[in-house]
DNA sequence: CGGCCTATTGACGCTACTCAACATGAGTGG
DNA sequence: CCACTCATGTTGAGTAGCGTCAATAGGCCG
C-alpha cells in the first residue's frame, strides 16, 4: 500500500510530468523542480461537469490542466453563458484573478481532469526563489492575451466557415503539440459550447461541417474528425500571415 | 534654458505623474519612487498616425500613456486591420510582445501622444528592486485578459446596439475615473475605427447612434458625445452583472 | 425497450452588410 | 478669405448570411 502511494507521487510530482515543458520555465535544475513540486499540489481530480473555480470566488491558486480538458465561460443574464476558451493538458489557466484577487469567470471540466494547483500564497512568496517563474507565468499570460486579440477577430471579421476551420486548425495544432495526430481526433467539448465559443448557432455549426464533408476538407462524426485537406483548410482560415504560420508549425 | 529642462524634467517624472496610480504599484515610497523615475524614460512624443511599435518588432518596451490615445490592431490582408483596443491616459500597452519577444500586433497614435516608456531590460533586472511590481504588471495583464473576456462576449453575443452602448459606456467610465464628466466627452476614434473594434459596418454605427439620437438616449455630433439617459443606456448593455457594476462604478 | 439529450436538416425571417448617393467638415492653395 | 478637394460621416435600398423555430434522427443510459 505504501509502495503505491509513493508510486502515485512519483508519476504526479512535475519531475517526472511530460507536460512540465508546456507548463514550467525552462532550464530549471533538480534543486528548482524539486522546490516547485514542494509548493505544487498534485491531487486534485474533477469528474465530468464538475467546477473547477467559479467567478466571484476568490483567487486560490493558478491550475494546470494535466490531463482532460476544461472549459472556461462567462454567466450572463437567465443561465445564458459565453464560453471564453477551452484549456488542454499542459495549459494554465486561473490567469484572470489576479487582477482583483477574485475569478472574473467559471471553469469546469468537460471530461474527468487531473488538475495540478499553484497555491496563490505561495506564489509571490517562493516565486523569487524559483528563477524565471514570474517572466514564465508573465509569458503565458502574454500569450493569452495575444490569442484573445486574436478571437476578436474571429468574432469581429471571420465567417461562419472561416470560424470553423480556424477552430478546428487550432485543434489540430495543440494535439499536434501534445504528440497527438493533428489529423484525426476526438473533440471534448459539445457543438453547443463549439457554438457558443465561435459566436454561433447550434445550428450554423452543423450545417458547416456537413458543408466542410461535402467539399473533402473533413471528415466527421459526432465527436470524430478527421481533416482530409490540410491545405485547402488553411486557406479558408485565411487572415493573418501569423494565424497560417501557426497553424502550420503545429502539422 | 537650463530652468525651463528641470522645470520640464520635474514635471515629466512618475512622482509628480497624477496618473501614477493608474499605472503604478500602490505603496511605494519616495526611494521607489526616484527609482523607477531613473529607468522610465518619458520623453516619447508621437504625432497623429505615428507608430509606437509593430507587429513583429522585438520587444523593447512596456508603454505607458500619458496623454492622447492609442489604437492598437491587427493587420490582416490586403491592408485590413481588425482594431483590438485604445488605451487612454494612465493605461499600460505592449503586454503581448512578453511572451514571444516580439509584438502581436501594431500601435499608432490618434492624436498627440505623450508616452513613457518601461524598457524591457530593465525590467527584470530592477524589478526585484521595486517591490510589487511584478505583481503589479501581472494584476494589469490579468485586467487585460478579463477585459477581453468581456469583448469576445460583446462580439460574440450582442446585438449592434448593445455593442454601442456598452462601448460608450465603457468609455464614460473610463473618461470618469480620469477626472473627467462621464456624461459629455469627445471621441478620439473614427466611426471607422469603431465600426472595426466592435466587428460592425461604418453604416450601422452611424444608423446605431442615429437611432439612440431618437430615443433621447445620447446626443451625438459627429466626435462629441453627450449621453442623456444613462440609466436606459445601461439597460441596454444588459449582459453579465459584473458589466453593469463596473459601469456604474464609472458614473 | 423507452426516455432523454445531442446533433442534423429544412423553412423562414431578421439583422446587419453591401453598394450607392449625398452631406458635412477639415485642410489646402490661390 | 473663399473655393476647391478629400476624408469622414450619414442616409437609403436591396440582399445575403446567419439565427430562430420546428421536426427528425441518432446515440446513451437506466
Amino acid at each position: 500500500m505504501n509502495k503505491v502511494i509513493n508510486l502515485k507521487s512519483v508519476q504526479m510530482s512535475c519531475t517526472q510530468c511530460s507536460l512540465s515543458q508546456l507548463c514550467l520555465p525552462r532550464g530549471l535544475d533538480k534543486n528548482e523542480f524539486s522546490q516547485l513540486d514542494k509548493i505544487i499540489k498534485h491531487e486534485r481530480t474533477l469528474k465530468k461537469g464538475e467546477q473547477l473555480f467559479e467567478l466571484g470566488q476568490p483567487f486560490k491558486s493558478l491550475y494546470a490542466v494535466r490531463s482532460g480538458t476544461v472549459k472556461v465561460f462567462l454567466p450572463i443574464k437567465n443561465g445564458d453563458v459565453q464560453v471564453v476558451g477551452f484549456h488542454m493538458p499542459g495549459e494554465l489557466l486561473g490567469f484572470d484573478a489576479i487582477g482583483h484577487n477574485e475569478h472574473t469567470c467559471t471553469a469546469v471540466a468537460l471530461e474527468t481532469c487531473n488538475i495540478c494547483e499553484l497555491p496563490s500564497a505561495q506564489l509571490h512568496e517562493h516565486a523569487l526563489e524559483i528563477p524565471g517563474l514570474y517572466e514564465h507565468l508573465m509569458s503565458l499570460m502574454s500569450d493569452e492575451i495575444t490569442e484573445e486579440h486574436e478571437m476578436m477577430l474571429m468574432l469581429g471579421r471571420k465567417s461562419a466557415e472561416e470560424r470553423i476551420a480556424t477552430f478546428l486548425l487550432n485543434l489540430s495544432a495543440r494535439y499536434s503539440k501534445r504528440g497527438f495526430s493533428p489529423h484525426k481526433f476526438n473533440l471534448t467539448m459539445s457543438r453547443n459550447d463549439i457554438a457558443n465559443y465561435l459566436g454561433l448557432a447550434v445550428e450554423t455549426v452543423s450545417r458547416c461541417i456537413t458543408h466542410m464533408q461535402d467539399e473533402k476538407l473533413i471528415e466527421a462524426n459526432r465527436k470524430y474528425i478527421h481533416i482530409l485537406d490540410m491545405e485547402h483548410l488553411c486557406e479558408f482560415v485565411g487572415t493573418t500571415e501569423h494565424e497560417c504560420e501557426m497553424m502550420k508549425e503545429g502539422v
